[in-house]
DNA sequence: TGTAAATAGTTAGTATGCTAATCGTAGTTA
DNA sequence: TAACTACGATTAGCATACTAACTATTTACA
């Protein structure tokens, strides 16, 4: 009677299938010298454009502390930069430098190959409703 | 042409139902001073009963320098103990303590509770396909 | 208008993950 | 048996997450 098997449990499963993505996109970015964190960051930034600090955070669903030292770490590699926003100087516009958009279609192309290899053998339908499920699960859990 | 979408990423949408959980779990252990991780590995001990620290790695599917620090700070706090194995003296066995037993049929209950939170208007067949789509595209990640 | 509340970003401290390098022990083999 | 190899644990250094407390603005409201 454990009442609790971690193995079955479906946060254990989740956490070590986006540990697997983590991994193989490092292994492809490497080199690059761009974190997994790093590029979900600048995919954001280069497909919706330059933002707000907060929306960054908001977008990665990380906190804003957190989001400080990981723009730190991008700006200190040349990936983005921090702009004071002219109509509230509370504000930090985050924009990704010439450098990023440049390397972007590289890798993009790695993430794309990434998920082509992850969903072999593997429906259209089989994915949209995981991510459908999983969205599910998280809106009952906002609910505690 | 984003070429990825970050929203729409699987990797992305597993991180976030992980931290969903994480979350919760976190929060109704609130008080008893033991975090998710703290959890995870204490209901791997509990369940499986003591084992050496080697293992004890791999069922959380973390590096072994990683689970130094996690069982140093179980130690510390009182939830497990290293003990020297007879038969091979490079080997530490890690096991709970009275304490850490003793609150495992409270602590379980609460992961009981959060999970059948969790799966509120999902049927058994939806979790359990979710959990081998996961396994699936895990396993194909590990081919490249 | 002037003070209080809210907001954006930062810093400090901690937990957790990783890789690489090291130490001691065990096993293998020339 | 001596040397090489493998293995378990550890340490060091880094990246990334969190909360709590703080600063500087901006907004709201009395």
């Amino acid at each position: 009677m454990p009442g609790f098997d971690p193995l079955e449990s479906l946060g254990f499963h989740c956490n070590l299938t986006f540990k697997s993505f983590s991994a193989a996109l490092e292994q492809r970015l490497c080199g690059s010298g761009v974190s997994r964190v790093q590029f979900m960051a600048l995919a954001h930034l280069i497909v919706l454009g330059t933002m707000p600090q907060k929306d960054l955070a908001q977008l990665l669903s990380i906190t804003s502390a957190s989001t400080v030292r990981l723009v730190d770490r991008l700006t200190r590699d040349g990936w983005a930069e921090r702009i004071p926003a002219p109509d509230d100087r509370r504000v930090k516009l985050i924009a990704p430098t010439p450098k990023a958009v440049e390397a972007w279609e590289g890798m993009s192309d790695h993430a794309g190959k990434i998920t082509g290899q992850a969903y072999v053998g593997l429906t259209r339908e089989e994915i949209d409703g995981v991510k459908a499920v999983l969205k599910k699960v998280r809106e009952n859990l906002q609910k505690i």
